[in-house]
DNA sequence: AACATACTTGAGCAATCACTCAAAAAAACG
DNA sequence: CGTTTTTTTGAGTGATTGCTCAAGTATGTT
């Protein structure tokens, strides 16, 4: 009996996504998003409660989607220091150019740095997720391990952190308008960083 | 003849820099300014031009100041390296605590990431000031090198802009609420980073 | 076709935004 | 003390903020 909702939720979220990760929370307007996602406040407010609500539900989907995009480039590479050093040069060197080589810097890692304090609801959620993708790759390495791919010495959780540390890292870094050939150096770079922790053969 | 200006224009300044480091531009109200400075519109404006024209102000302000903090441990260090592992130390593990134990993260590459685009002035600001701050680690690296404490096929530039994404990395990670002893243990992994960079004697 | 049940629309809400400016106040001179 | 010069004040600017809601519109069922 009911009207079929026009819009495509999913589709909503990927603009939300495009255009909190390129302009940040605080000073993107609900102007801004009425435009981007082709809705209107009512239909707005119905599919996600408050600029808020929508922004949350969009980082949950960018991390989400980031997760899967080191998790794939782990498979195919083999080793888990490889896949996500894949994922760095997919992400900060590869074709996709246009939309991303303008904000190479982690969604989540913006929403942390402009959280404007201890009590902002946003820095909790970032730090909650950055905590969850901290645990997935603890757990890639605890695996890698097992396979003979680390020294059975490494403490997975620490490096788990660097690793983190790095990819945040870099792609800040890549935010300020470094060249390719900078970006390719830095790269290798940070891969001599993990060479000790592999498993001589 | 005239009125002498009451408000110190240096405590207004670190002011403007303690409330845009904590809150970031955009999150930032003129209220806030006005309760914070303690100034009214007319003093600031008299003052800075605009609210734009305070945070650019604050900002170098507060590049000038960071920068001052690195060469003191560099100096203090004897190494370039060892100089910015110090700092970090002092930095992230110092009593500094209150103020800064809420904000280890960079000023500049918050302001980075927040930015809301390629032609965001404050981008172009942030960009510029990392680029200063990689050329004076350049500097250090190339008179470390000189007096012996690199290898001396490092590329210093190449180096810098690791050096820097070390920096930029630790500081954000920090930001998401990481013990005391797990940032111990990461400056720890980092220090290994630079080891293959020092000259064998 | 008529009804019921949504969804969409856009005007408009109070609050706040960055900012202006005329008037009041205060210092340095005579 | 009075004059001059500057700063400080705070009410007020139009624009924009996030958000609400009644009215209009479209869909699926009977």
């Amino acid at each position: 009996m009911p009207r079929t909702a026009q819009y495509d939720r999913q589709a909503a979220l990927q603009a939300a996504i495009a255009l909190f990760w390129r302009r940040g929370y605080y000073a993107t307007s609900l102007k801004d998003i009425e435009r981007e996602l082709d809705m209107r406040p009512g239909s707005l407010y119905s599919a996600f409660g408050s600029k808020q609500g929508l922004f949350v539900e969009a980082l949950d989907a960018y991390t989400a989607t980031m997760a899967d995009d080191v998790q794939n480039h782990i498979a195919a590479s083999g080793g888990v220091l490889s896949g996500v050093m894949a994922y760095l040069r997919w992400l900060l060197l590869g074709q996709k150019c246009p939309a991303l080589a303008a904000t190479p810097a982690c969604m989540v890692v913006k929403t942390l740095l402009e959280s404007t304090g201890d009590e902002d609801p946003l820095r909790g959620k970032a730090t909650e997720l950055l905590r969850r993708v901290e645990l997935g790759f603890t757990a890639a390495l605890e695996q890698a391990k097992s396979a003979g791919e680390l020294r059975p010495d490494v403490d997975c959780e620490r490096l788990a952190r660097l690793l983190q540390t790095q990819v945040m890292g870099v792609r800040s870094f890549a935010q300020s308008g470094a060249s390719e050939r900078q970006l390719k150096q830095l790269l290798e770079d940070i891969e001599q960083v993990f060479l000790s922790y592999r498993q001589a053969h």
